[in-house]
RNA sequence: GGCGCAUUAGUCUAGUUGGCCUAGGACGCCGCCCUCUCAAGGCGGAGAUCGCGGGUUCGAAUCCCGCAUGCGCUACCA
């Protein structure tokens, strides 16, 4: 199988995209086959090259290598629709050649005109093929006389049927198609004649994309016809959605991949949840690591309806590999979140060091990796006390465990999580203080806050001398705000 | 308007050839347990007249027809 995933650059890669890029992939790996990545640049106007790297950066991400394309070369390089425009001439002249393409001399703008009435009278907006009926040889001479004109399509009479692998045999009468148009009055090609002789000249065996496709795809078979070849196999996904039935889009939230990997998402965790898009591999399993989607992946188990993205959902999976990932790799991922949070340098060895400690007791509790930036930064630079956690530093009770704790901490033998946790509670229990009273206003003293990751393990990261001047400057600001 | 696609709980879905479905799993939600906070984990629970209406059949979420709703396409965009 040859399979093959053709973004336009006019934007990052979305997740839509992503999904595509994944099945198709999917389906490669699958088979043994190859996964060719093509830039669909046809359009000049909206395409950029920022738009091409960040698609790739994006795909590498994800993990999808490729290949053939960009970067890795192959036969058809340069994998990009204006680097290859002579083939589409050609092709474009051969079917004007055989009769199954004509001249259309009429102007854009007529055409839209047109359109418009047609629409407003109630008639079908559809061109109406009038400069079909110009003879070859007239439309010769007015192409010899500079006349612009666009390459049209002579759909033939009939009927065309869409053999699609997930939503069975589609057909279309062949009287409702347009006379599309293959090449522009500046002699650039159209999406629907580009994708075709691409995936005919790279040997394209299976087209998996968007159902927004399914409407073109008898165009492109009748297309395949013309130039005397087979069409390939066509598999139209259904389009993800958010919670109200609509396309997804920026309106939804966050829809770049780029920006679900700034939030910290885990690439096998949007593999895994995107590859649920729509598909499934029985009635019961959810998590999957690559191999396993790799080998259970088929065309067969793709549904037809539209994918609603639950971000919930994401956000669970994605704790799922958080909670899979050792302390090193953990650590690793997070390094470049303490970075941008200004709480450590990229390259900081001693932070790094740090993290591998930490990280053992932060993993069940972010979804994300960004969320471990206000849970960790205690470890990192002096706590302020949060507004809401005040009230436990002040009270004589508070203040009292504050210093009794203090002073225990001073006497300890050592200084590891299992002899602070003891010596605690021993205090909590001759104090006559419920442990839960007791280890909170330490808790604030230590980390600023109400919710922190285990005291006892922190405290050990965090070393005798900084939890006894923590302890100290809460009695110290408790004090003041008392007086 | 025309053409096409879709329609199982708030959500992702299972349900491939009709009976094993008094519709299965997961997210989320609720409750209990665990507990130094928050999580994580364990256990349990609520939640779907399978869009609506007809039909075929001994029997339909599964097949057929109609309707409704949503979405896509209808560009010299891709």
């Amino acid at each position: 199988m040859r399979l093959r995933f053709a973004p336009s650059p006019t934007g990052y890669l979305h997740v839509g995209g992503a999904r595509t890029a994944l099945f198709n992939w999917l389906l490669a790996r699958r088979s043994g086959g190859s996964f060719i990545l093509r830039i669909e640049d046809t359009d000049l106007s909206r395409s950029t090259e920022e738009a091409i790297e960040a698609i790739i950066r994006d795909m590498r991400w994800l993990g999808l290598d490729w290949d053939e394309g960009p970067e890795v070369g192959g036969e058809h390089w340069p994998y990009r629709q204006t680097g290859r425009v002579n083939l589409y001439r050609r092709a474009a002249e051969e079917l004007l050649r055989e009769g199954s393409a004509y001249r259309c001399f009429c102007l854009p703008e007529e055409l839209a005109e047109r359109r418009e009435r047609a629409v407003k009278e109630g008639r079908s907006p559809m061109y109406d093929r009038r400069c079909r009926s110009i003879s070859p040889e007239e439309s010769l001479a007015m192409a010899r006389e500079g006349k612009p004109f666009a390459l049209r399509f002579a759909v033939p009479e009939g009927e065309t049927v869409v053999r699609d692998l997930v939503r069975g045999e589609i057909r279309f009468r062949n009287e409702e198609i347009e006379d599309f148009v293959l090449l522009r009055n500046d002699g650039s090609p159209t999406y629907n004649l580009a994708v075709v002789v691409d995936d005919l000249d790279m040997r394209i065996t299976h087209v998996v994309r968007g159902d927004d496709h399914l409407p073109n795809t008898p165009k492109q078979i009748l297309l395949y016809r013309a130039l005397g070849e087979e069409e390939p196999a066509f598999a139209h996904l259904p389009m993800i959605v958010g919670r109200d039935g609509k396309p997804l889009s920026k309106r939804h939230g966050d829809v770049a991949v780029g920006s679900f990997q700034e939030r910290g998402f885990l690439p096998d965790a949007m593999v895994n949840f995107l590859a649920l898009l729509g598909w499934s591999l029985d009635d019961s399993t959810t998590i999957m690591d690559r191999d396993t989607l790799v080998a259970g992946f088929s065309l067969e188990r793709v549904s037809s309806k539209p994918a609603v993205w639950d971000d919930e959902k994401l956000l669970w999976m994605n704790s799922q590999y958080v909670m899979a990932m050792d302390a090193e790799e953990l650590a690793h991922a997070l390094m470049p979140f303490l970075a941008r949070a200004g709480l450590a340098e990229g390259d900081d060895t001693e932070a790094l060091e740090k993290m591998r400690r930490i990280a053992p007791l932060i993993r069940e509790r972010i979804k994300v990796l960004a969320d471990a930036v206000p849970l960790v930064a205690f470890f990192f630079r002096e706590p302020e006390a949060e507004e809401e956690a005040r009230e436990l530093l002040v009270g004589e009770e508070n203040r009292a465990v504050l210093r009794e704790t203090g002073k225990r901490l001073l006497e300890l033998e050592g200084f590891d999580a299992a002899a602070l946790e003891s010596a605690l509670r021993a205090m909590a229990e001759e104090m006559g203080v419920k442990p839960r009273k007791a280890f909170q206003p330490v808790r604030v003293a230590l980390t600023g806050s109400k919710v922190s990751p285990p005291l006892f393990e922190s405290m050990e990261i965090l070393g005798r001398e900084t939890c006894l001047r923590r302890i100290a400057r809460s009695l110290e600001e408790g004090g003041m705000e008392k007086g």
